[in-house]
RNA sequence: GCCCCUGUAGCUCAGCUGGAUAGAGCAGCGGCCUUCUAAGCCGCAGGUCCCAGGUUCGAAUCCUGGCGGGGGCACCA
C-alpha cells in the first residue's frame, strides 16, 4: 500500500528540487535512495542530504565534488528559499532554509489544519482489521487491552491515510470452552464449585446471578446466555476505551446453513486436493504452503477443529470484498501464524492479502515491583481494572507508546501520576497551552497569519517539526507502527514548549504576534490529530484541580 | 530440538529497508514562579548500542556464528 503525503507539501517540493539537482550532477546515477533529514549531531543547518554519498560511486568521483555540484544545483533552484547549502563531512550537503520558506511552509500546515498529514492511499484499500477477539469466556485482560489499543490506533492510521477501514471482533462462541463456561455458570447457580478445568473467576458467579433460572436450564442455553452477557460487557468495556467495532462476527454462524461456510470451505479445499485423510481425521496439507507440519481440520471424532472455522472465517472476509485482512494476535498465538498463512493460501487467498501482527506481552509493575497479575485462580487485571486505575488516556498512551514487537513494562505508579512526570499529560498540556494562548488572543482581537521580518530558532524548529508529520503518519501506517506517532507527539510537545518559552505571543509586535498565533493554531491542530490517532483526548484546558503535587 | 520477539544511559524505551559527535521519558544533582498554565523551563551527570567475525567509503542499523531474556511449538480454544 502506498500512502504518500500530498505531493505539493513543502518537504516534497524540497525533495523534488534535490532529485533534480542530483540528476543534473550525476545523470547516470539514481538518487532515489538519498535521504533528506534533519542533520545528525555533527551537522548544521535545517536538513541534510546524503545524495552525494549515494551517487559518488556511479559518478566515479569523490563524494565532496558531487556534493558541491548538488549544492550549486539546489542554490540555483531554490533561490531565496535557501539561505545556504554547505558541503560537510564526508559529502553531506547541509541546507539552511530561509525564514521566508518557513513562514510560507507554516501557512500550508495551518490551512490544512487537522487534515495536515492526511493521505490518499493509491489505490485506497478496503481493510479489515480484526483485533481483540478475546474468548467470550472471561473479561478482557491487560494483554487484550494492549491489543485493543493497538488495533484501534492502527485502524485510525489506515483510515487517515485514505483507506476504507472496518473494525471487526471475532467471537469464538462455538468451541468446547463455551460449553465449559456454561457448565461453570450452571454449577455456580446451583451453589456448587465449577467442574475440574472450569472457569473460576468471580465473574462466573455474577453471570449465574444475571441469568434467570441458570441452575435448571440446559447447559447450552446457559452457555448461550453467558456468552451474550460477556460479549455485551466486552462491548461496553471497549466503548470506554473509545473503541467501536463495525462487526462482531460470531463463529457459530460459520456452522449454520446447509452447506455451512465451514463445509463449503472444506469441500473447496478437497476439490483442489489440498486435504487428505489419515488416522480417521481430515488434514490440510499446509506443508505445501510453508508450514512445518500438516494440520487437522476434522478430528477422528468427527468434530471440526477451530482451525477449520478460522479458514472459513478468513474466506468469508475475502468474500465480503476486503482487499487486505489484518489480524492482530497475542504473543501466545504466534505459533499459529505459519499455519494460518498456509491455510489462507490453500483456501485461495492471495499471499500478502493477510497480515498477522503479533503483539508482545504486557507486564504490570508498581513502582518497580512486579504487580501481582493473579491473586488466585481466575483473578487478573482486566481492562476495566486498568482504566479505573490509570484512566483511558494514560492507558492508551502507555500501551501505544512502544513498539508492538517489544514487551511492555507498564509502571502503574507512573501512569497513574497526573503530573509532569507523565508523558501523556505533557503532550496534552502542550495542546492545552496552545488553546489557551489562542483563546486569549481571540479575546484581544488579534489575528493570525503575519509575516515577521525574522524568526526565532524555536519558531523555525517547531515549523519543521510540524512539516515532518505527514511523513511520520505515512511511515507509521505503512509499518503498522502507531507508536511512532507517540514518539513524534512527545517531540512536538517539547518543541512547542521551547517556542512557548522563547516567543511570547501576547504583546508581541503585530506581524510577529500574528505569525506566532498561526503557529499556535497549527500546532494545536496537528497535536490534536496526533492524539486522536492514538485515541487520546486533546483537552482545551488542563486546570489543576489541586495544588498538592 | 525448532519457530517468533528481544538485548541501546541506573530504570523503561525510541532510533533498526546503512550516514556525521547515538536520543527521550523517569530516576539523580544544581538552578528558575511580579511574565500567554511551574501539569512547566534551564543546566549537569550518565553509554564496550550483549559478544565475535563479515559486507561497506561509512554499521546500533545489514549478514554469519555465539551468549542472555521473554513467548510459543495439540486430532485445546
Amino acid at each position: 500500500m502506498s500512502s504518500s503525503p500530498s505531493q505539493t507539501d513543502p518537504l516534497s517540493r524540497l525533495r523534488e528540487a534535490l532529485a533534480e539537482a542530483a540528476a543534473e550532477a550525476v545523470p547516470a546515477g539514481d538518487a532515489s535512495p538519498a535521504t533528506l533529514e534533519p542533520p545528525g549531531a555533527g551537522g548544521e543547518g535545517d536538513y541534510a542530504t546524503n545524495a552525494a554519498l549515494v551517487l559518488a560511486k556511479p559518478a566515479g568521483e569523490p563524494p565532496r565534488e558531487v556534493a558541491e555540484r548538488i549544492a550549486a544545483g539546489l542554490s540555483a533552484r531554490l533561490g531565496d528559499e535557501l539561505e545556504s547549502a554547505q558541503v560537510a563531512g564526508p559529502g553531506f550537503v547541509n541546507l539552511t532554509l530561509s525564514d521566508g520558506w518557513h513562514v510560507a511552509a507554516l501557512s500550508e500546515v495551518a490551512s490544512a489544519g487537522q487534515g495536515w498529514g492526511a493521505g490518499s492511499a493509491d489505490p485506497p484499500l478496503r481493510v479489515n482489521v480484526e483485533f481483540v477477539s478475546a474468548n467470550p469466556t472471561g473479561p478482557i485482560h491487560v494483554g487484550g487491552t494492549r491489543n485493543a489499543a493497538y488495533g484501534d490506533s492502527l485502524a485510525r492510521l489506515l483510515a487517515f491515510t485514505g483507506n476504507d477501514v472496518h473494525r471487526e471482533f471475532y467471537v469464538n462462541d462455538a468451541g468446547s470452552q463455551v460449553v465449559v463456561l456454561g457448565e461453570s455458570v450452571k454449577a455456580r447457580a446451583r451453589g456448587e464449585e465449577p467442574p475440574e478445568g472450569g472457569y473460576q473467576g468471580d465473574y462466573v458467579e455474577a453471570l449465574a446471578a444475571d441469568i434467570p433460572g441458570a441452575a435448571d436450564l440446559p447447559v447450552d442455553e446457559v452457555a448461550r446466555a453467558a456468552v451474550a452477557l460477556m460479549v455485551a460487557e466486552a462491548e461496553r468495556s471497549l466503548a470506554r476505551m473509545r473503541i467501536v467495532f463495525d462487526d462482531w462476527f460470531h463463529e457459530h454462524t460459520l456452522h449454520e446453513g446447509e452447506p455451512s461456510a465451514v463445509g463449503r470451505s472444506l469441500a473447496a479445499m478437497g476439490d483442489q486436493d489440498r486435504t487428505f485423510e489419515e488416522d480417521g481425521a481430515l488434514w490440510l496439507r499446509t506443508t505445501a504452503f510453508g508450514d512445518d507440519k500438516d494440520r487437522v481440520l476434522m478430528r477422528s471424532s468427527g468434530e471440526h477443529t477451530y482451525f477449520a472455522s478460522d479458514i472459513a472465517y478468513h474466506r468469508d472476509k475475502l468474500d465480503r470484498g476486503f482487499d487486505l485482512l489484518i489480524d492482530v494476535w497475542g504473543a501466545d498465538h504466534h505459533g499459529y501464524v505459519d499455519r494460518m498463512q498456509a491455510a489462507f493460501e490453500a483456501s485461495g487467498g492471495e499471499p500478502g492479502a493477510l497480515e498477522l501482527v503479533i503483539m508482545q506481552l504486557v507486564h504490570l509493575v508498581e513502582g518497580g515491583e512486579r504487580a501481582k497479575m493473579s491473586k488466585r485462580a481466575g483473578e487478573f487485571v482486566t481492562l476495566e481494572d486498568l482504566i479505573d486505575d490509570i484512566g483511558v488516556d494514560a492507558a492508551r498512551w502507555f500501551l501505544l507508546a512502544r513498539s508492538h514487537e517489544t514487551t511492555i513494562e507498564l509502571d502503574l505508579a507512573l501512569a497513574r501520576e497526573q503530573s509532569s512526570e507523565n508523558p501523556v499529560y505533557y503532550v496534552q498540556y502542550a495542546h492545552a497551552r496552545a488553546c489557551s494562548i489562542l483563546e486569549r488572543a481571540a479575546r484581544e482581537g488579534q489575528e493570525a497569519g503575519g509575516k515577521p521580518a525574522s524568526l526565532h530558532p524555536s519558531e523555525r524548529a517547531l515549523v519543521r517539526r510540524l512539516l515532518e508529520f505527514p511523513d511520520e503518519v505515512a511511515e507509521a501506517a505503512a509499518r503498522r507502527a502507531p507508536h511512532r506517532i507517540a514518539t513524534w507527539a512527545l517531540a512536538a510537545a517539547q518543541d512547542f514548549s521551547a517556542f512557548y518559552r522563547d516567543c511570547p505571543v501576547v504583546g508581541a509586535e503585530p506581524d510577529v504576534a500574528a505569525f506566532r498565533l498561526e503557529l499556535c493554531a497549527a500546532t494545536r491542530d496537528v497535536l490534536a490529530r496526533a492524539l486522536d490517532l492514538l485515541g487520546v483526548t486533546a483537552p482545551e484546558s488542563m486546570e489543576r484541580d489541586d495544588q498538592i503535587r
